[in-house]
DNA sequence: CATGCTTGCTTATCCGGTAAAGCGGTTGTT
DNA sequence: AACAACCGCTTTACCGGATAAGCAAGCATG
């Protein structure tokens, strides 16, 4: 470690510059690759602040040339904390980001906010404070306030969504419309007419977009008018909503999940009330998660890689970043029913 | 949106100066709140802020007074990426993080890297740059080479670990020695004589803690010795391993494990393998998640709220930033067993 | 009434870089 | 021969704030 001269990390460029003979703005033109410098000078200069152990300081390097250079990606979740340790969708979203972040030497400034007021806040102090190049946004409502707000900060943005909610933003999405419907048809096939579906918040857009999907699909069918849950997301309404569907009169033979924490809970509940898996009642999941393969019977359910859709979403946002609004975005892989163990043919 | 002067955000401490009719130094000492300046001046300098919707150029803050201020939280994981999606201990400790930063408008700034090197440069960085106000550091291992620079880097900091493993760092941990010793004790008093644990790898710390206490227990209780298979934490190796154990010639009646996705691939193994589970053989996991509850039969389990250990972390290393380093961390609460339908008496 | 102490504000620096202008000396142009 | 254009480097002027020093006016003190 002979190469650290002041340990306490204090050195200038001015330092460098005496050490090596010769002036500040030398110094800086060798360290940014610039010509104006002689090749030996620049070989000098390169030297003594290696030796040095110098590094040019953020700040007032950002305040003179007003580019700052910061290797952060940002990433704001309006949902309690406590979902986002129990969604696997999340985490494994999260780790599909950083796992290109990662390999380009970037790291992920996450927060959690309460609202989208407070989201909006926290999106442009990061925008102001150059803490982030660049940003991706998640839960798209129909008409996102969000929209016009990132858009006049003029960050590089991949918005999470469907083109229809994400208002122009390069965006990237998976077709669920299609999703759903080939899960619809797939239970009718089965020999199921009565279906239900336990889905999200109704503002959120792709819950709309699955909602509207599986309407269209079980009225194209001509099966019986299908019920729909709506829920926050989380294990608790899911057991509410399973029981709720369960205990109505003409319950329904399939019910449909907007995620897999919904769905065990769902099994959980049919299980409880003694409703028999899959011989009476037919469950399918969505985000297929190792969750999925750990119940009893194994989860059935609409299966997509959402480590490979985060790295997905990183990939364009550092492609925007290093070349601009080329793309638009583009589809991921459409989620592929994987059947097992919840999904049989109707007795 | 009248406020707002200058859409494009360039508004200057000077402009603001100008326009209330006073010098750069008045507004600066009226906007931090410093003695200097009448209350009518300080006012009047305050309104004109806010019409012209001026924020203080943070390059331009730290650069003169090297106090940057940012509300960000570091944490560098050294794991990959597909790992930190699917062991839900790092989800839940992340969400823990969060829910306390989020209360006090901090983010996490999160990034994975390879080994400890990157780590230590990544920190370094951080450090320089300003980017983070504290820092929480993870997976200590024996002597671990990141104690010294984060002590030179003089970042708060709060260490994951045992005050054995984090060097005077202050820490938060869990008591893992207690916590095995009851499981050993607990096997013994089911008639287990013969034990054998999954754990992580050798080089980390706690892993290490958790092998010596383990040792110590089955020696205490003259056990047969017992078998010690070190893995990755991954849920490939614990399946590995379990199927190694359980073909040897003597295998054992109990196996522990060091998190539940190993627990939870132990089972599988054991299911495979036509071992009956809890009949022939008890199994006990760690890191007590949603998962252990999923499984059939559910898994016994070392239990600990991971969530609120994170909380405790981030609340010990946001006092820390606060009032200084007068507190040298504490233990949080040591898991429970929890027994479930994996471990029984021995026929 | 001269002196010293506040109070309230301005001015001058400084932080550590970047970028443009300046400056001798050599070389190419017409 | 007169002039422009490079070269390689130094000077100088900022960037946008914080801060110490300076300074005039008001006020109490002896």
């Amino acid at each position: 470690m002979s190469s650290r001269a002041h340990p306490g990390g204090k050195v200038t460029i001015a330092e460098v510059a005496q050490r090596a003979g010769v002036s500040k703005g030398s110094v800086s033109l060798a360290m940014n690759d610039k010509p104006g410098v002689s090749a030996a000078t620049r070989e000098k200069i390169l030297k003594v602040a290696k030796e040095l152990g110098w590094l040019p300081n953020q700040a007032a390097r950002s305040l003179s040339s007003a580019t700052t250079q910061v290797n952060n990606i940002g990433l704001v979740i309006a949902r309690p904390a406590r979902m986002l340790g129990l969604e696997p969708f999340y985490m494994e979203f999260i780790s599909g980001i950083e796992s290109v972040l990662a390999e380009r030497s970037h790291s992920l400034l996450l927060r959690l906010v309460r609202d989208v007021d407070e989201e909006v806040e926290v999106h442009d102090g990061w925008g102001r404070s150059k803490q982030i190049s660049g940003s991706i946004v998640v839960d798209f409502t129909v008409d996102d306030p969000r929209i016009p707000a990132l858009r006049a900060s003029r960050l590089p943005v991949v918005a999470v969504g469907h083109p229809d909610l994400t208002g122009g933003l390069p965006s990237v999405w998976t077709d669920d419309g299609a999703a759903i419907t080939e899960a619809v048809h797939y239970l009718a096939a089965l020999g199921h007419r009565r279906l239900a579906r336990v889905g999200g918040p109704p503002s959120l857009g792709h819950s709309a977009i699955r909602t509207e999907a599986f309407v269209r699909a079980v009225a194209g069918l001509n099966l019986e008018p299908a019920r729909i849950v709506p829920t926050d997301f989380s294990g608790e309404q899911g057991a509410r909503a399973t029981r709720a569907l369960l205990a109505s009169a003409q319950r329904p033979t399939a019910i449909l999940y907007d995620n897999d924490i919904m769905a065990v809970a769902g099994l959980s509940v049919a299980t409880e009330m003694g409703v028999s898996v899959p011989t009476e009642l037919s469950l399918l999941a969505w985000d297929d998660s190792q969750l999925c393969r750990l119940t009893h019977p194994p989860l059935s359910a609409m299966s997509h890689d959402v480590f490979v859709f985060g790295a997905e979403v990183a990939r364009l946002l550092m492609s925007i970043i290093d070349h601009g609004e080329a793309d638009a975005g583009h589809a991921a892989p459409t989620p592929v029913l994987v059947p097992r163990g919840t999904t049989a043919r109707l007795r």
